[in-house]
DNA sequence: TGACTTTAGTTACAAATTGCTACTAATTAA
DNA sequence: TTAATTAGTAGCAATTTGTAACTAAAGTCA
């Protein structure tokens, strides 16, 4: 693979798979012998779509499909890939921990050899393009979380209202206030509860939704100046 | 260097350059011959930066530098390239119309022979790979209007509050409230008035304000369901 | 001159949104 | 039973937002 880049002269896609992995965000990377950590990328030839690439590179390497997967942009420049490309297109996936868990268990496993989540906290020796995607992708997905169902992607396909505002908690990387995550969510029509309650341990039940966003215009407000001085 | 592209097997970067033209957006696009118009574009070898690249492709093409410049994503797959090239990545940006002007004058031209604004409604014969990058570029320019100086680097460097207010109109693609606007302004302590004042023809002769942004802390408010039903 | 038009800039207020405290509800543990 | 723990709601003060109506300073024209 790495002699096909140099040859061809071509470019990688690498992918930035994120999942919950006991109360923090983990990363998937491959560990190859000695060396450092890699994110999962491959060369693809010719003009395939590039976000093929990318579900196919997730499939390979983490034996399962990312419920949410978009792309960063590209990167190019000083900062040095594993195999030498000139320009990778970087993506941002996130793989539900049900998803992710199941794939690297001893008995069903479909993930790739060398495949293995690290909590973020602990990732290092990223080359230094791959460092720079992870963190993009970070920040893409904390400016997204409003506009895309990262979050809900990250679920499984019932939860409770609990569980969803830790996910975002945990993307965001701050606290948020109950009362008013709740009415934010009534009032987008994302949600809808079912039937069922779940009684987690001590404490009252709590009920399960699901994701089932309605139809509505997006709200049309003035400008909001969220520019920062530089 | 369409040669190039098809020896090395390599990336294009391209560029969605934009200025107000007459009340409206227009679009820079090199007309060569007989064939549609095509958006400027360069083949790098080798491990540049993509953002110098892209920055040399506007001084090229626009005989003027973009006030702010900022990529897109890599586009590639099935959507084709004037080149064949299999990635090409994009960047968005825009010139003041002052440089603009004094670029394409007849006196000083500096812009490249063949490079002409177009009105965006008149804008047609783009590649697919091309036609996708506007699209893309237009709303990346709305969504990051909030967070990026875009509106202050298509003005010269002092402007009434009303040329502000056109512009985040005229970008946006809708009207807003004058009192709304400034008193967001106001909040965000982005300009400062100067102690010239501009008479135009009728009416009140307005006081001149300059991009002056003073730091300031991002307010953290509680998250914002912004999320459509797909 | 003085009424009218045009554009700039401000004020004031009702309505909507938000942050937050304090409550009630339902369960387990002791 | 009582305490502890988690879920969910109510209500209110403070802030933000949309909007109409105002004042201010210029030009136009009878």
């Amino acid at each position: 693979m790495t002699a096909a880049v140099r040859r061809g002269g071509s470019y990688t896609v690498d992918v930035v798979l994120l999942t919950p992995r006991a109360g923090n965000l983990a990363l998937l990377v491959q560990r190859d012998g000695v060396k450092g950590s890699a994110l999962p990328w491959a060369a693809p030839r010719g003009t395939e779509v590039l976000a093929h690439s990318a579900r196919q590179i997730v499939r390979l390497a983490a034996g399962a499909d990312a419920g949410w997967l978009e792309q960063l942009s590209a990167f190019g420049g000083a900062e040095r890939h594993p195999s030498g490309a000139a320009v990778s297109v970087g993506f941002v996936g996130v793989v539900a921990a049900a998803a992710a868990e199941a794939a690297m268990g001893q008995s069903g496993r479909r993930a790739a050899r060398g495949a293995q989540w690290v909590a973020l906290a602990d990732v290092s020796g990223l080359a230094p393009r791959h460092a720079a995607m992870l963190e993009a992708a970070i920040e893409a997905v904390r400016g997204r979380l409003d506009h895309s169902p990262v979050a809900f992607k990250l679920l499984p396909a019932t939860f409770t209202l609990s569980e969803l505002q830790g996910t975002y908690e945990l993307l965001l990387g701050r606290r948020l206030h109950k009362a008013s995550f709740r009415r934010s969510l009534q009032a987008a029509y994302l949600v809808e509860p079912t039937d069922e309650w779940r009684s987690e341990g001590r404490g009252r039940p709590a009920q399960l939704y699901r994701y089932a966003p309605r139809k509505r215009r997006s709200s049309r407000r003035g400008v909001r100046f969220e520019l920062l001085a530089t």
